[in-house]
DNA sequence: AACTGTGAAATTATTCACAGCT
DNA sequence: AGCTGTGAATAATTTCACAGTT
């Protein structure tokens, strides 16, 4: 089990495990049957997550708190600070960069860029936002691997190929294209309006 | 075929062979090839999942792009406007009230509510903000069946009760909690921590 | 007795491959 | 000849069920 390869769809799984994890605290453990109702995932599914990564349960007990709540983000890699360079400061990337939700998740946007000279050189939340044609040389110094995309369609793929020349090996995109990424780096799209269609498509097929 | 039932996975799918149509226009066909090359799924996957939903392909030449416009947007019932309420109107909340792609999608937000008095009354993008607890009497003037929530988490599932009682049926959420939906009603959960930690682990695991 | 870890079975999703239409 | 529509084959994912451990 454990050298088997990993199924790419237990990663969010182990993020919302980790979820309800946090907010664990009436016992030192927990057992796949009580993360099962926390999360809404099936309690065989999850022990088969987590066996993935090695045999950390004890039988009659379940799992400890706090080991698997270690174990987790270092199977996740978040138990360091990841430094997440923004591009784009529209409204979507402000939201973003205002979230606290990545801070708590030892996410940390260190710098942003755009291309508007109304927002260079602006302070928001401690982040000046810097010329678009700068990103290169800073992203050189800072050593940044992870980026976040939150500009309009026709800018994205410039912004991508400026990111991976910059050494980005990860990137959020947001703008409303599907972006494909070549060998060794990892685009994940999210696209907003595609869940609304889900949400109307619901509506619409249940009538 | 098309009396089967349809896997979800292919709903958001069907939206993204939409948006490459929307930008086709070298020629009134398109074949599933074609639309394999644009979007990155394989050309039989776009036949099976078409083929879900009737028989509109031409042998030998492909798929009349008009029609097949017009026939997904009928499927995904984004044939005409869907109105959306939004509730919470921080930064998220706002980005996404400015956000341009919902309207191209025949999404509009058509009111937003928020417990800030410093937020109620503002106008923005042409949406007056309301005071929260006024949005019982207002939804049921304006029959809207669907909803973005984008408040803090321990706002979430007070304002999720509150919407479905007064007739929301589908709600798109950015709190970061699991909201589980009671039965005739959809919540997708949208978790950008999920994200950022599944690129993570991308980059942990490759080393 | 209680709960994990895991092969085996069941289910779901994707790809293959080709008959049949234009 | 070219491309769809679709059963059959394959692959991926989830659930079952139970042996083994504490």
């Amino acid at each position: 089990m454990e050298n088997e390869k990993i199924p790419l769809v237990v990663i969010p799984r182990l993020s919302l495990y980790y979820r309800v994890l946090f907010g664990f605290y009436s016992s030192d453990f927990i057992s796949s049957e009580e993360i099962a109702q926390l999360t809404g995932f099936s309690a065989s599914q999850i022990r088969k997550d987590l066996a993935y990564f090695g045999q950390f349960g004890i039988p009659s007990k379940g799992y400890q708190v706090d080991e698997l709540k270690r174990t987790i983000l270092k199977i996740l890699g978040t138990d360091k600070q990841w430094d997440v360079v923004l591009v784009g400061v529209g409204n979507l990337g402000s939201a973003l960069l205002t979230y606290r939700g990545f801070g708590r998740l030892g996410f940390k946007i260190k710098c942003a860029f755009d291309n508007d000279l109304r927002k260079i050189g602006k302070n928001l939340e401690g982040v000046v936002v810097q010329d678009i044609t700068e990103l290169g040389t800073t992203l050189k110094k800072e050593n940044i691997r992870m980026a976040i995309v939150a500009v309009p369609q026709d800018a994205a793929c410039e912004v991508v190929n400026s990111l991976v020349k910059a050494g980005v090996r990860a990137i959020l995109n947001f703008a409303p294209l599907r972006l494909q990424a070549q060998a060794g780096v990892e685009i994940l799209n999210v696209d907003l309006s595609v869940e609304l269609e889900k949400l109307a498509y619901f509506l619409t097929a249940s009538k």
